[in-house]
DNA sequence: TCCTATCGATAGTTTTTTTCTATCGATAAT
DNA sequence: ATTATCGATAGAAAAAAACTATCGATAGGA
């Protein structure tokens, strides 16, 4: 039984005349009779009674008309569906981010991403670089905005833009007139780092070279915006990603420096490879370059 | 689209494998592979992302399997119906019967039919042949009980039953005890017939030669008991057909008379040619074999 | 790091199915 | 009797679907 050999018995039925069927469906009249005689004996049932000069529809070919009618009516359904999802921008994209970059990129993100496509609403996730991960890997997201370095088999990147990196200290503290410091130099202070797990604890050690140091209770915090606390309140000092410190956030508690060679991270959209939605990916790119941020768009595939 | 693109794309989502929806879809890998992508290509959609050890359902792929079950689910349904309905004792059969047999067979036949295809109800029109001859041509009923002579463009017949022609006269009729009268002597008395348009006044006129007789008011009755009923009441006398005359409708005030040489006439099964269930028609003829009516059956297709 | 196994895609045939044109046989209407 | 109409049939051509064999990419294990 083909979805074909239902749309000539519909055309019969409603035609009552293998001529004409066979002209509304676009096919000779013997290929319809045979399709139609086919089925028939595929069924092992008679439809139609072929009289000579009138078609007559058997008791139970009425009954099988009526539900080939629904048989293609859902068939269409199938490609209205696919016609109203054939646009990548249209549907909800799942999207995970990192802790660190969430708070800071999302809010201007979203509205972008509102305008660039309105019909894309985004399922948000904020978890860690690990979770993501996995979260990539076993469909449960489709895009994960994070930062390099990062490698996960089977997982493309799309280079979003990156950011540099600024120390904050207490107003009070020493170096809280200076114009610049070095990345060395935080080796002698009280850096307060976020917990292990967040990337972005890795990336400050890395920028510094303290890959020895061990992490110590209290100097420690779950989110930026906890270590902007605690330097707020003289505990030490940090580092921050550039996002986190626009104007937004200043405050008169906390003096921000540049470093003399910012230390900086490559934030991107990592994808399964093959993801059908490239466009979409694509277009949280447009997005971050219409955003006013202190970061370095890059140049990607929109570009 | 096919059917059997769908299938695969069920089978497919569910295995959430293409060498295992192959199998299990009985097909090579590559078969299936081909179609997926062959209706992919067709809805300008991607259903599925293949992961490199992992087959992904897209947002739109989930919605369109959803649709595709629904499409095979009713196109199942088909099947099931057709596998109802293949039994052509099954279902009812319009049934038209003329006037003159109508009363005296029905009850009879109607209990054989259930006894030979109880799932076989039946619709029964009663009109005369001349109704019932396009009833059969327009397709409102199936079969039409009647007697000969008759002819359709179109349509065949199935010999049931001879049924003989006997006179009634009142009981105290100048005739009312003889064994035998011969058809030409109905010429001298006041013959009453049944109104024109009923065949059997035609039958009745033929067996006795009466060609010319003019009909006159009041000496026509609209049914056969309707003339029983007047020559009970001593206006004439009538000729009715055998089965009009079964112990169940003697009266004391009537005489039925054999002719010397019996008419009769022949009692046939109506059908378009080509009607699909020929099994019912002759299940008719079955159930007359049946009937304690003062009947000849006659030997048909299925003796 | 190399090897091996797995997976879906591709290439090239073969088989099956569908469709076509031309024509037939039966019927109904003129 | 002739003509027109209708669905069925025959045979050829075209299209679609299937198969086998193989590839390329990747993931996992020695």
């Amino acid at each position: 039984m083909t979805l074909t050999e239902l749309k000539y018995v519909v055309a019969v039925a409603e035609e009552k005349h293998f001529g004409r069927a066979a002209e509304r469906a676009f096919v000779s009249q013997p290929s319809l009779s045979a399709a139609v005689k086919n089925i028939e004996e595929e069924l092992g049932v008679q439809i139609f009674e072929r009289g000579k000069s009138e078609v007559f529809i058997t008791e139970i070919g009425k009954q099988i008309v009526a539900q080939a009618k629904r048989v293609l009516d859902e068939a269409g359904k199938v490609k209205v569906l696919a016609q109203q999802g054939a646009n990548p921008l249209e549907g909800p994209l799942r999207l995970g981010v990192i802790h660190t970059v969430a708070p800071y990129l999302l809010p201007e993100l979203v509205a972008a991403m509102r305008e660039l496509a309105p019909k894309m609403p985004l399922d948000i996730e904020e978890n860690m670089t690990a979770n993501l991960e996995k979260m990539l890997a076993d469909g449960s997201i489709d895009v994960a905005i994070l930062a390099l370095p990062f490698q996960a088999s089977g997982v493309d990147t799309l280079p979003l833009y990156d950011e540099t990196f600024r120390a904050i200290v207490p107003a009070k503290h020493t170096w809280a007139k200076r114009k610049h410091i070095d990345a060395g130099e935080l080796d002698s202070q009280n850096l307060l780092l976020l917990s292990i797990g967040h990337c972005f604890r890795d990336q400050v050690l890395g920028a510094c070279q303290e890959f020895s140091r061990a992490p110590e209770p209290g100097k420690q915090g779950n989110s930026l915006e906890t270590l902007r606390n605690m330097v707020a309140s003289g505990m030490g000092i940090s580092v921050l990603p550039a996002t986190a410190l626009t104007a937004k956030y200043s405050s008169p508690l906390i003096k921000a420096i540049d470093f003399k060679s910012p230390p900086s991270r490559r934030v991107v959209a990592a994808y399964r490879r093959g993801f059908p939605r490239m466009p979409a990916i694509e277009t949280i790119h447009r997005a971050c370059a219409k955003l006013s941020l202190p970061v370095q768009v890059l140049r990607g595939p929109s570009a």
